[in-house]
RNA sequence: GGGCGAUUAGCUCAGUUGGUAGAGCAGUGCUUUUACACAGCAAAGGCCACAGGUUCGAAUCCUGUAUCGCCCACCA
């Protein structure tokens, strides 16, 4: 026997050799397995691309919780004898990396306009490569068998042509336009987002019913009141049948006489404070559709920093925060306060990444447009034949209404199709400069007018792929490029397969796309899944995945989510150190249910790595007692009860592997657990000492084999979940030809 | 305002198609018997939130109630 079996099992001393056999083994790729016949070609394919973590700092639990879970997957299938590859990655995460340097040259205090474009992204791009690099150790660490040969990241040369191809066709065809439109402006991050960046949050404020000529009008906004020239009702409310829309009325308001213009529309709430209100349709969105629909001005009140314009007169130039008390003192004073309520509750957005208070403004940005109808030339979307017309939206739907996507847990079908009923285009421009520019150049010589296109009448614009400076083919003038960059979400759509080559027709799209699976958080649902949908069915005309299955949020034993700034963050690093990649990874599997929340305390990895030497020990006593024997996989002179207990062993192998097959991976790992603990160990072994001893020949050398087997069975059956301790027995078990463990073939019954 | 989830041992959670409940930690007792003292074994601990219903049988399915949590939403 091994001498290394005396010693406990240790974690550290085994884990990061073991990974570096397998990473010299170059199994993790699937073009390797198949050469050196592991697989078959035509053996089915498996493929996951791994969902790219930010390239903002390290991998946390929630992270360690998605390897463990994919890395069973793809071991699993590789010992299946399948075509198996799980293609890594990192995502740029535009504004959550920039906001995270800028953070930092804060600190230093400097920022990104003294530095200046050119400077401040190679400063980010080492801040990237660093957290990169942080990143691939840990998944090295949590025992993740991806092929690296084929990393990619989302803002890579590769990525790069993808994005500017998808873009350029979605600009042809129209799907993407530049407009005037409302959207969501970040005052401290100084960028538009879009509407899933926002979080809102409750606030108790004050509010303020005003005087409006005849009219009493609630606000909680006294400081966008300036411009409001138009006073809005609903068409039945009978309280205000006198007033005929399009009237007009002379009062007095903040900065003198004014005349307002009656308007009547159904987005009032009757039931609202007075059921009358004024519309500032440059700072809001529902004022701003009601101006739209009545073709009504529009102008703008704050700025960009979130301080108000010249039409304030007295107040321009004060930021709006300390405003309003003054706006209100001032109304006050002229008699045009009713009355104030105290403690109005209300949501204010704030951005996600910044904590800026969004002000709604009208700019000129770049959408997507989802409501849109186009002609599709080739579809594989059930219901959507090739050649149809349909939308963004209606393929979104189509896919997973079909079943032809199938989402695990199901409740969450009801979550993406409430979203995607509800959305609005997407707004994918972007006022920071990390990311994907806009792949869109202007000169203004106006040489080729180009008619019926919004965006196109002020210049002669051109959208390109290649990456060089382009020159006017009608006049001789140079073009300059959008300086905006695009939503970080518009590169991860494209995810599935940009990172198997697209747009070129690579072996590799044809072999592995669309994917078999992609498993991430619930979490990301709406910024991720849905619009890898829109893509993909939209440039390819098929599905990203057959099937999404949704992990929990992993949270501290509180029961609250994990953050740096809490300091309640567990590191998947300190776990794997102190207790092996094997412990941290049971522990994150077993007792977590798909689409539930679960929480981790280090008890319960420190239980799993018991485990890991509960196993460790079982293997021990097994080698001890057959130091004599090989295993011998035809062995067939089995005695009775063994023949049973070996059958006993292929049904719960049966069983195991349809809870893998239907995503139930903690079910199978705990039923791994009791049975290695209290049918092997408690019972098996335990009889096995008496029998070993006073057995005949025939019984010995049959318990011998029994042990063996079984053994070999579990180790191959444990190995997705446990894959370093389970590989290091291997290394020691007395078979005479053997490959790693990575790559024996799944035990059949 | 709409939707979803949770409620099971002192704590944190499992429980796959309905067959009278399991893991870890904590606590109790026993054991150094050569696989395991970074230990093992054993016992103990639960009207499965509450109230109805379906069923031969419900933690599991249905209806309602309560508490907690999450997501979504352009009532100014």
């Amino acid at each position: 026997m091994d001498e290394k079996f005396l010693k406990p099992y240790s974690p550290n001393e085994t884990e990061d050799r073991i990974y570096k056999m397998w990473e010299d083994s170059g199994f993790f790729n699937p073009d390797i397995c198949l050469a050196k016949n592991i697989t078959a070609d035509d053996s089915e394919t498996f493929s996951i691309v791994l969902p790219p973590p930010n390239v903002t700092g390290t991998l946390h639990m929630g992270h360690a919780a998605m390897l463990a879970i994919e890395d069973i997957m793809v071991r699993y299938h590789r010992m299946k004898g399948h075509q198996t590859l799980w293609l890594p990655g990192t995502d740029h995460a535009a504004i959550a990396t920039q906001t995270k340097v800028e953070k930092i040259l804060q600190k230093e205090k400097t920022n990104r306009h003294e530095l200046g474009r050119e400077k401040f992204l190679e400063r980010v791009e080492k801040f990237a490569q660093e957290s990169h690099d942080t990143i691939a150790n840990q998944m090295r660490k949590m025992g993740s068998s991806v092929d690296w040969s084929r990393e990619a990241f989302t803002l890579d040369k590769k990525r790069e042509v993808a994005v500017r191809t998808a873009f350029k066709k979605m600009y042809d065809e129209e799907l993407i336009y530049r407009g005037h439109r409302i959207v969501n402006w970040d005052p401290k991050g100084q960028t538009t987002i879009s509407d899933d960046e926002i979080v809102r949050k409750e606030e108790t404020t004050k509010f303020y019913y005003l005087k409006y000529g005849p009219f009493t009008i609630g606000t909680s906004r006294p400081e966008t009141k300036f411009g409001d020239k138009y006073v809005v009702m609903h068409p039945d409310d009978k309280r205000y049948a006198k007033y005929k829309e399009g009237q007009t009325i002379d009062l007095e308001w903040i900065n003198g006489p004014i005349t307002a213009t009656i308007i009547k529309d159904e987005a009032i709430d009757m039931e609202f404070g007075t059921g009358v209100m004024t519309i500032t349709p440059w700072h809001d969105a529902t004022d701003f559709g009601i101006a739209e629909r009545h073709n009504l001005d529009k102008e703008q009140v704050i700025d960009e920093y979130g301080k108000l314009l010249p039409i304030a007169q007295e107040f321009a130039g004060i930021k709006i925060s300390i405003a309003r008390d003054q706006i209100v003192e001032k109304l006050q004073n002229k008699g045009l306060v009713e009355r104030i309520d105290d403690g109005y509750v209300h949501n204010i957005a704030t951005a996600e990444r910044t904590g800026g208070i969004i002000e709604p403004q009208i700019k000129e940005q770049w959408f997507v447009a989802v409501n849109k109808k186009f002609v599709i030339p080739h579809s594989e979307i059930e219901g959507i034949p090739s050649g149809s017309e349909t939308t963004l939206k209606e393929l979104m739907l189509a896919t997973v209404r079909k079943g032809q996507i199938d989402i695990i847990p199901e409740r969450f079908e009801r979550v993406y199709f409430d979203w995607i009923e509800n959305l609005h285009d997407w707004c994918i421009s972007r006022q920071i400069w990390y990311g994907h520019r806009i792949p869109v150049w202007y000169h203004e010589n106006k040489c080729v007018p180009i008619e019926g296109r919004e965006d196109d009448v002020s210049k002669c614009i051109k959208t390109i792929v290649s990456e060089s400076k382009p020159k006017c083919e009608h006049c001789d003038a140079e073009y300059t490029q959008d300086t905006d960059t695009l939503d970080t979400w518009f590169s991860s759509g494209l995810w599935t397969f940009s990172t198997l080559g697209w747009p070129e027709e690579t072996s590799d799209l044809k072999k592995f796309h669309p994917t078999t699976i992609l498993e991430t958080g619930y979490d990301i649902i709406f910024f991720w899944v849905a619009r890898m949908i829109l893509m993909t069915t939209y440039l390819l005309g098929t599905i990203p995945f057959k099937t999404v299955y949704m992990h929990g949020l992993v949270r501290d034993s509180k029961g609250i989510k994990m953050s740096k700034s809490l300091g309640n963050v567990i590191d998947p690093l300190d776990m794997t150190e102190k207790y092996g990649a094997d412990a941290t990874r049971l522990s994150l599997i077993i007792g977590t249910g798909p689409g539930n929340d679960t929480r981790l305390s280090e008890d319960k990895i420190r239980a799993y790595k018991k485990f890991a030497n509960k196993l460790w020990n079982i293997s021990r006593f097994i080698f001890e007692n057959t130091e004599d024997t090989t295993y011998d996989a035809n062995f067939s002179e089995y005695t009775e009860d063994d023949a049973k207990i070996k059958a006993e062993l292929s049904d719960i192998i049966t069983d195991i592997t349809r809870d893998i097959e239907n995503y139930r991976f903690y079910l199978a790992g705990e039923k791994l657990y009791h049975y290695a603990w209290h049918n092997l160990a408690d019972t098996i072994l335990e009889e096995s000492k008496e029998i070993l001893i006073t057995g005949d020949a025939n019984t010995v050398s049959s318990r011998k084999q029994l042990l063996l087997d079984i053994l070999k069975k579990l180790l191959l059956v444990l190995h997705p979940f446990t894959p370093f301790v389970t590989e290091e027995i291997w290394s020691s078990f007395p078979q005479e030809t053997k490959q790693l463990l990575l790559v024996e073939k799944w035990p059949n019954q």
